[in-house]
DNA sequence: TTCATATATTTTATATATAAAATAATAATA
DNA sequence: TATTATTATTTTATATATAAAATATATGAA
């Protein structure tokens, strides 16, 4: 015999998962478009100024992949594309010359605060209608999800704790 | 003067933007190695396959590339890649040969079944400490994010509705 | 009919993204 | 010290992803 409590439990997970994705990829695509079309620009760069602006005394290569959760190639790309704009700066550790650190330019630091503003105001847009005790949840649920993400495959249920 | 209250707000949109993001990328990221490692496949396309199955009178390109919310280009070469697996089908309409319809095969059917029951069981895990009730509270803070998303610019704060 | 316009899809150029192999430099050990 | 193993990064092969241009077909108007 069925499990319909079960069934409807799994059927409401699904639904938010799509949820989950649907109304992060909306607002991904809107930031998207607008860096894009008002600075040129991408959202991975974007993350990699974000990252070196918070780190005025550089980041090297492995720590800053494993920060943004891309891989190492991936970041080397990205990393030559910013340094042929100017926007950063790579060089390899005097102590260890396979170590390559990454700071941000002066241009890459004005560029990015002229966009972090405008960053700050797009999102907000689609928290406009959102109560402030409602925001507060919001961050709790996600918080829970990516705790379990975190643990992945070591966590129990709280039954079994 | 400062508005310390508004610039509490905006640093908390952002808490919550950055959130979504790390909480759905890390899920997504489980999602994937799941069908890399145990099916050999991707996500995109297991979309593909999730939104033909769903509809067994086949789609046309420009149809499910606004379902699945990715360009017509991009679409392209995703159906190519599925049909020469042989798991979709793709054929002109008789009465309009600009326009492309794409079904799904037997083969792809069964191949989306193994999947997508797997898939449930991924995605539960990260669900499985919540209560119905915090479920339905994420479904709707989520929903109004994706409302305000899919209002994109017109959308008015609640005071002045 | 014929030409202009509109529509559906593909192609092209480019940027992300990954896993796996290759490279380079360091550290550790015999 | 030589050899081995480890570490940090890059390269390679491939798949996604987009915008913009090109193609092919259909529709509408003169």
């Amino acid at each position: 015999m069925e499990q319909p409590r079960t069934r409807r439990r799994e059927k409401q997970n699904l639904r938010i998962w799509l949820k989950m994705l649907s109304s992060t990829g909306k607002v991904e695509k809107h930031v998207r478009s607008r860096l894009r079309e008002d600075f040129e620009t991408t959202l991975p760069r974007f993350d990699v100024l974000a990252e070196l602006y918070r780190r005025p005394n550089g980041v090297t290569m492995g720590e800053l992949s494993s920060m943004l959760m891309v891989s190492n190639g991936n970041l080397t790309g990205l990393a030559n594309r910013l340094q042929q704009d100017g926007l950063i700066l790579k060089a390899p550790m005097p102590t260890d010359k396979r170590t390559h650190l990454l700071y941000i330019t002066r241009e890459g630091k004005s560029r990015f605060e002229e966009m972090a503003k405008e960053h700050e105001a797009w999102v907000g847009e689609f928290f406009k209608n959102f109560k402030d005790e409602e925001l507060a949840q919001l961050l709790t649920l996600l918080s829970k999800i990516e705790y379990a993400a975190d643990m992945g495959g070591t966590e129990e249920t709280d039954d079994e704790l």
